[in-house]
DNA sequence: CTGAAAGCGCTTACAG
DNA sequence: CTGAAAGCGCTTACAG
């Protein structure tokens, strides 16, 4: 294996100084006024030793460490991993990588990872806010280093965040099914304060309110799918006038699905059904379910759009930008009129 | 915000040098002789400051970075994606930290990526090898850094990998069919060199063989989704004979899945179906789908198990650990015998 | 038992 | 136009 090469290599090659290499190196041959010839020199055996700086000195010396801080629940949840691949995608298109890790529900491992992202020097985080660590990103948003939060955000804080419209698209769900002559629209969510959960339920709730319906919501505590699904089973079973039903996520849709396999319901036959979310089983599902799609392309090209114009310290940092992006529904067999 | 405090200021504090603090900082009290009293002075104010060590200088000094590379076609996969996340765990377990990239089918960028993550020094890599990276990867194997493979690897590489029993678990789905009564079994695959897809490949050849029946092997270039049902369609025009197929992967799964839609045809009742990789949506396609699943924990364990012990020198290096793990077939309604 | 100092490989203010 | 040197914050061989 070539042995590392150092810059002190090719200046001492070359009979000049580290400073000039550095400077060519760092494309600042012109603004430095290098001679051409140097230049040359320069750049043509960095290329032939294909040396390479270190990037850990350039972090310590210049204290930027281009990496980017991820921090979710669960990567290996899709909605998670998808944004996950195209934040690395556009982050390396800009020099930067990004270090992950879930947090697993779990706020002090959440903190901890902070602190290791803050003791790794990342340049800026992107966040799907856990629960209770509300106070610790409030003092991360005042360091130095950029946060871009998404999908999750608490009311009132001041600081970068992308999100998806939650409250219009579950209205515009709920109201789609109003106008297919769904009359007792179920709504299953679980007990959190989740901002983005609570505005899904109150887009649900102005629908029905506005039909003068009455709303049936069903709020479960997460625990386990066991859980979720007994809950459920429950929900159906006492609520007999049932005739639609919004599962305010994936994971809840998924827990629903399993329900409706143990209860032997078919959806629109017996249930019309629409899930928050979209998810290729839901396209296979015999019949087809109709779920909300986000905008996850839309929103990770602004979360990069965001952090990276604060990297480059382009905009004004009192002045956050707070994006709300539209969702689609996909509308599927399982909630159309009966005929 | 608090001033980064340094260990310079601890022992200023205490009037006393950065050596004695860095010593104890590290747990080197006993080996080095420091006196209790001293040790639990340094603790205590490292304590009240919360002072955390500066990871890049340590880096820079130690030339480790606590940092693990996880390479992998598309993170957004789900058997890639749940990978992360137990690899994550565990490796968080002690003190690592993961850095990820997608090559996305893309040699370049994986050459590419492999450079940065060398350059970034990170201390090992967790790597599902994509075609036509395998010069490369035996250059940073004959490294000093531990790489460990999964998913993929290739014959007589001497390298750490962990695998999933491709060939003998395809076997057993193949025998399974055959002993349900099925007699012209398809098996749908794409054209590659990929190792694990030969292997699965040869399974099946193994078991349609030993029971004298003939083979009837589709072999798709890998473009897109609409090249890939287009290729399907033919195939099962063509081989109208066919009663059965296995799909020798995930996504060539939900091609297929969308060529049966496109086609009208029905899981069991038209054609006997196993996946080679399990994921939700076959549990809850109608009829349930039987599929091979890969045991993402195990090899998740066993990855990390191999690299700690790389990073803690604590295996001989010039022996190879070269792990092959079982996987399970999960029998649902689609392959059953038809009576 | 403890400390002064070199060095990891860079960048950059300063000097000429 | 170019270079000598300080310094980022650590660790550790060496000295006492």
């Amino acid at each position: 294996m070539s042995k590392k090469i150092k810059i002190k290599d090719i200046a001492e090659e070359l009979k000049i100084s580290v400073t000039t290499v550095s400077f060519v190196i760092n494309g600042k041959a012109k603004e430095k006024n290098i001679s051409q010839a140097v230049t040359k020199k320069i750049l043509d055996l960095v290329q032939e030793w294909g040396y390479q700086p270190n990037s850990l000195a350039k972090s310590l010396r210049t204290g930027k460490s281009k990496i980017i801080g991820f921090l979710v629940d669960d990567i290996s949840e899709p909605f998670f991993s998808r944004i996950a691949r195209l934040i690395d995608e556009k982050a390396s298109e800009h020099g930067y990588k990004i270090l992950f890790s879930s947090t697993r529900n779990n706020t002090e491992k959440a903190k901890e990872l902070l602190q290791i992202f803050r003791d790794r020097h990342v340049d800026g985080y992107v966040i799907a806010l856990p629960e209770g660590l509300e106070s610790e990103i409030e003092k991360l948003i005042k360091t130095e280093a950029p946060v871009v939060l998404f999908d999750r955000y608490v009311q009132g804080m001041e600081t970068d965040y992308v999100l998806t419209d939650n409250s219009k698209i579950v209205f515009e769900a709920t109201q789609h099914l109003i106008d297919n002559g769904y009359k007792n629209i179920g709504f299953v969510t679980i007990e959190t304060e989740q901002q983005q959960m609570l505005d899904r339920l109150s887009g649900y709730e102005q629908a029905v309110g506005s039909n003068k319906q009455t709303s049936l919501i069903k709020k479960i505590k997460y625990k386990n799918s066991d859980n979720m699904i007994k809950e459920m089973i429950d929900f159906f079973k006492t609520e007999e006038q049932l005739d639609a039903v919004i599962f305010a996520a994936n994971y809840i849709c998924m827990d629903g699905l399993r329900t409706f396999k143990e209860m032997n319901i078919k959806p629109f036959d017996d249930l019309a059904v629409i899930s928050f979310d979209d998810f290729e089983l839901l396209e296979f599902y015999s019949p087809p379910i109709t779920a909300i799609a986000q905008p996850i392309n839309d929103i990770a090209e602004n979360i990069m759009k965001t952090l990276l114009s604060r990297l480059n310290n382009e905009s004004d940092k009192s002045q956050k930008k707070q994006i709300v992006l539209p969702a689609t529904l996909n509308i599927r067999s399982s909630s159309l009129r009966k005929t």
